[in-house]
DNA sequence: AGCACGCCGACT
DNA sequence: GTCGGCGTGCTC
């Protein structure tokens, strides 16, 4: 018999730690079971990895695990395979990976077992002495004839008006008995489900991506390319239905900012089942109720961003991933995994299809569609009958510009909006101004901790650095020579809605920015009031560009292209063309055609030229082949290690150690160290090292072999590191 | 990651 | 004099 257990732990430390099991247990611990142990002066909830009945620690050096808290493992074994892989594949422990896809509520020790309720009955006992028995006790016997019916809940004992002593009286005469039961799952909908509403009729290339979707049998990852407006909500209906209809469960992973309220709708109101929502206002206790619910299979739609991925399901039918191409997929923080990548990882373990939708693919995704591994639908035509945006460059070279905008889109504007419509424009820096100058001796004004600017906020009356936090009052004399002569410099969301109320005294102006909708709700607020036609002109950062579609707006203006072109990171491109193609394809519709109007100072640059006349499809491959020849990702496999110290010094040693450490042969290359974009940010430099490999397996294998070693470094004492596996940002 | 121990700076 | 800042070390 076994003494003792390998427990993964919700630390960074890559290793398992032993614990000693009570003796006389009736049964081993399964893994994937949580146990709570001690752990130096804490106490930690861990999962079992494994049993043994030997072990190498001296007896001294090993404690007893304090409690074994499942009885099954709270894992399903898909969701317990998926998360070894992904603690392997994002060289991160074991114990954070699996805890990441737990519920917080079951992180903290709550009961991960199938609710129960308490049935309360008669025993035998009672029965063999009959009602007549308790004539001396009236109350009793009312409890007692009723349960002579039959059993009653605990909670329906609570809502008649019964006596509390009376139950406690037959119990105590041991006449009455609890009886815990499992409540029964509602399954119905796997006999019969019933849809809510009629499916649309589909178009010929909706018709044949669900054919193709449908015809899969078992794991097999398709690539729905679907421009905007095309009807990729209806083809993921489609496959739904089918899913379904199999009395099999489907999950739907969308961005952050896609779960809305009218996306829910359309899937609730096409069939009549069971969807839990898990999104970010849930509590603890109901994202365990929308886990357990999934897991029992009673939810036949779970529908969720990015963690929603680890919701286990009891008949996997399908996973569909919307917007396959959003940034908000892959966690920044802790474990940096991306959800696109582990839920097709999923359905493969699940044996089940997966459908990837965007209007604008990622490269990774295209490029697996351009190879083969995916299938590739396209969905081209545009539901209805909507108009084609019109497109323009306006090259602002020499041209006067108002807060940043040229006469000819301010006329543009003019026209749009005295023509009864609204008028939408981007621009991506949020505050009154990127900078505060010195007019008198040109000193911009630098935040003491980052390589950055302060911001101005003139409605706050501060200056704030966006990196690290850091604010002061607008200072009234320049820090470098004294002088009054203070202006801002550059143009923010703030004062561009400040010139523009000015500018369109008649048409009232909304700003949508982190500072606008810092309350809870706020966003919601100001969106409904846009859809109202409260509004006429919106100002926003990109966070008005995602997922939002406002009918009444023909304008839509991008007033720093530049900024976006230029950015030093390899996928600025690609993350332009997504944001252009999505905001293009949101202006308009069918009765009133849209304008997209892009400022910019480059106005033959090829990458904007290619993406305006070709459109995003031909603009993705040309950068996937580009992409190629840089040997960059997707065609190289990349692992960033960032490190940060008090000293550059410190972190770049340790990034130097690493990089002597990895291969430098053919199919692999090392980049670094170097500094990161911005060098210093919140009082600490920050380094990088790029590791690249022409493919997963050599780059996987390569680290793997350092990684102990990487680890045990006396260099890595000194800073702050991590490592991230596909990189979304390199800053 | 947390938590404790430990050694230097501005406060009642 | 101490309260508290975060550098360093350890966790079966």
């Amino acid at each position: 018999m076994p003494h003792f257990v390998e427990v993964a732990l919700p630390v960074p430390m890559r290793r398992s730690y032993s614990y000693r099991l009570p003796p006389g247990l009736a049964a081993m611990p399964q893994p994937g079971v949580r146990v709570r142990v001690p752990f130096g002066r804490q106490q930690l909830i861990g999962l079992v990895t494994g049993v043994s009945d030997s072990c190498t620690l001296a007896e001294s050096q090993i404690r007893d695990i304090i409690e074994i808290i499942d009885e099954e493992p709270a894992l399903p074994t898909s969701l317990y395979k998926l998360t070894l892989w992904a603690a392997r594949y994002y060289f991160c422990s074991q114990g954070q990976m699996l805890t990441q896809a737990l519920p917080v509520a079951l992180r903290k020790g709550a009961d991960a077992a199938p609710k129960t309720r308490t049935l309360l009955k008669l025993t035998q006992k009672a029965i063999d002495a009959g009602l007549d028995a308790l004539k001396r006790a009236p109350a009793q016997q009312k409890l007692a004839a009723q349960l002579l019916q039959g059993p009653m809940s605990l909670d329906e004992f609570n809502t008649l008006e019964l006596s509390k002593a009376a139950l406690k009286g037959l119990e105590d005469k041991g006449w009455l008995e609890r009886d815990e039961v499992v409540v029964a799952s509602n399954l119905e909908w796997r006999d019969t489900l019933e849809l809510g509403e009629a499916p649309h009729k589909l178009n010929k290339e909706q018709a044949i991506a669900v054919a193709a979707i449908n015809g899969a049998a078992g794991f097999e990852c398709t690539l729905l390319e679907g421009i905007t407006g095309s009807g990729k909500t209806e083809v993921y209906l489609a496959a739904l239905e089918k899913v379904l209809g199999e009395g099999k469960q489907a999950l739907i992973l969308v961005p952050e900012i896609g779960l809305t309220p009218q996306t829910i709708d359309r899937f609730r109101r096409r069939f009549k089942v069971e969807v839990a929502v898990i999104h970010s206002n849930l509590t603890d206790n109901q994202r365990l109720d929308a886990w357990r619910a999934g897991r029992s299979g009673e939810a036949a739609i779970i529908i969720g961003t990015r963690s929603a991925l680890f919701t286990p399901m009891a008949y996997p039918g399908i996973i569909i991933l919307d917007e396959e191409h959003d940034s908000s997929f892959k966690q920044q923080e802790g474990v940096g995994y991306h959800a696109r990548d582990l839920a097709v990882m999923r359905a493969s373990l699940e044996d089940i299809p997966v459908i990837l939708g965007s209007a604008t693919p990622s490269l990774e995704s295209l490029q697996n569609a351009l190879s083969g591994r995916y299938r590739h639908l396209h969905l081209g035509e545009r539901a209805g009958n909507a108009k084609k945006v019109r497109q323009g460059i306006i090259d602002i070279r020499n041209q006067p510009l108002k807060a940043g905008m040229s006469a000819a889109l301010l006329n543009e504007m003019r026209l749009h909006l005295d023509a009864g419509n609204q008028v939408l424009l981007f621009l991506n820096r949020r505050g009154f101004a990127p900078a505060l100058l010195c007019h008198e001796c040109g000193h911009l004004h630098e935040c003491d901790r980052c390589d950055a600017f302060f911001t101005v906020h003139q409605k706050l009356g501060e200056i704030r650095c966006h990196h690290c936090g850091n604010q002061y009052a607008i200072p009234a004399q320049c820090h470098n020579c004294g002088s009054t002569m203070l202006m801002g410099h550059g143009i923010g969301t703030e004062q561009l809605e400040q010139v523009l109320k000015a500018e369109f005294p008649k048409y009232p102006v909304v700003r949508i920015d982190r500072d606008t909708t810092r309350l809870k709700g706020s966003l919601e607020q100001h969106l409904a009031a846009i859809h109202r036609g409260d509004y006429r002109i919106l100002v926003g950062t990109q966070m008005l560009a995602k997922g939002h579609h406002f009918p009444d707006v023909t304008l839509v203006g991008l007033l720093d292209v530049d900024g976006a072109l230029f950015s030093a990171d390899f996928r600025a491109p690609e993350r332009f063309g997504q944001l252009y193609t999505q905001v293009a394809g949101r202006a308009g519709r069918a009765a009133k055609p849209g304008t997209v109007l892009l400022q910019t100072h480059q106005s033959d640059n090829p990458i904007l030229r290619e993406l305006m006349h070709k459109g995003y499809g031909e603009f993705a491959r040309n950068q996937l082949s580009e992409r190629k020849q840089a040997a960059l990702p997707p065609a190289w496999h990349m692992v960033l290690a960032r490190a940060e110290a008090h000293n550059a010094a410190d972190a770049d040693a340790f990034l130097a150690a690493i990089a002597a450490m990895l291969p430098k042969d053919r199919g692999f290359e090392v980049i670094g160290p170097l500094p990161a974009p911005m060098d210093r940010k919140a009082g600490k430099h920050r380094r990088q090292l790029m590791f690249q490999a022409d493919n997963r397996q050599g780059l996987q294998q390569a680290l793997e072999a350092i990684l102990p070693a990487i680890d045990a470094l006396p260099e890595a004492k000194r800073c702050r590191w991590s490592l991230d596996r596909d990189p979304q940002d390199l800053l």
